[in-house]
DNA sequence: CAAATTCATACTTGCGCAGTAGGATTTTCC
DNA sequence: GGAAAATCCTACTGCGCAAGTATGAATTTG
């Protein structure tokens, strides 16, 4: 049930874009991104171009250059992006909708841990393939706005209450309905029981 | 989000002989449960020592040894199994409850990720540490008898409908309350969209 | 004792994850 | 034009782990 370490990278990389981008700085330097997120330029280089490839974000070259998204937020969904980078969300082949292969078990129609992988996919896909970036990217913004927090990539000057006062987006559109399910997202206090 | 190889063998072990166990043949041997599920023995024979020794299944050994569970089926969850054979159900670290360590990314609470992997552990949790060996080889027995369908490990002259007669358990408990989420395991028809 | 089983341990083989390394290409500024 | 700063491209590496194989010891039954 991992998600390999590629694929986070890629997905902070697109949040921390997304959200810069919902601040007026809609494009990020891979040196930045590994900065603020702590991780290995080159690497981080080569998910982007991978994201790139797969027309997630475009690119400008050459002093000045960066990442910026090359698709609406709210057109880009996790699911599919994750499978790029680590394949199916199934755990099991034969429960994939976008890879399916058959196993070995001798009746799947009967396969009873067939059964229970099928509602686990269901409920990974559920979740991946229905939030997108433009509403994981508000949800973050809310909460640092709360907590009167400033991104990383904000110049000191810029301060992001004055960027982006209460309820009132930026791009002029409203705050996205997050209508999907109950969930932590929705909810405005994480509560973090560990043990 | 994928399952091992070995833990996929192991649950399917632990099904077979919860169904196997359910029709009055409470122990089997490696080599039925290898030949049924067509998997490399020698490998199974590993799993099954790892369940053994986690306390699940417990053995016999010699001639007409085998292995049979340890535990009422009821209280064996798919979670803790899945648990000791992959590690945590969490797709990243920093969510997981069982073995949480913090990511690399600077600022937890507001991270955008993490709570979405949050909601992606709690859904996957909610179901495996929900279901238990019970209910699944309930739910397959049901649907095997009503498409006449007789296991493998069963004589053919064990007929299915005798030894298990429609709604009345050979043990005596009622059908197992199945009151968890909506979920395929509780819909009589599986619909088997592929694409 | 012989056959059939589990038990224990070691070994193999290949692949994929998580990077490193080095240079080529493009863009901007002086 | 040239230097600096970025992305782009390809190759390579280390190494850990998944998925088995292999061998034999210990145990039980007939």
């Amino acid at each position: 049930m991992n998600l390999s370490k590629r694929c986070e990278y890629g997905l902070r990389a697109l949040i921390d874009i997304g959200i810069a981008s919902e601040l007026g700085r809609p494009r990020l330097q891979v040196s930045e991104l590994a900065a603020k997120e702590k991780l290995p330029v080159k690497f981080l280089e080569q998910i982007l171009s991978q994201l790139k490839a797969a027309g997630y974000v475009k690119s400008k070259r050459g002093k000045f250059g960066g990442y910026s998204l090359a698709k609406r937020m709210d057109r880009i969904k996790f699911g599919p992006v994750i499978r790029l980078i680590d394949g199916p969300l199934a755990p099991i082949r034969c429960v994939s909708e976008t890879s399916y292969a058959c196993c070995t078990c001798p009746d799947e129609v009967h396969c009873g841990l067939r059964m229970l992988m099928l509602d686990v996919r269901n409920a990974i896909a559920k979740i991946l393939d229905r939030y997108t970036l433009a509403e994981i990217v508000e949800i973050t913004l809310r909460k640092l706005r709360r907590d009167k927090v400033t991104p990383l990539f904000l110049q000191p000057s810029m301060r992001l209450a004055s960027i982006l006062p209460p309820a009132v987006s930026p791009l002029g559109r409203g705050r996205p309905k997050l209508k999907t399910q109950a969930g932590i997202l929705e909810t405005e206090e994480i509560k973090t029981k560990r043990n």
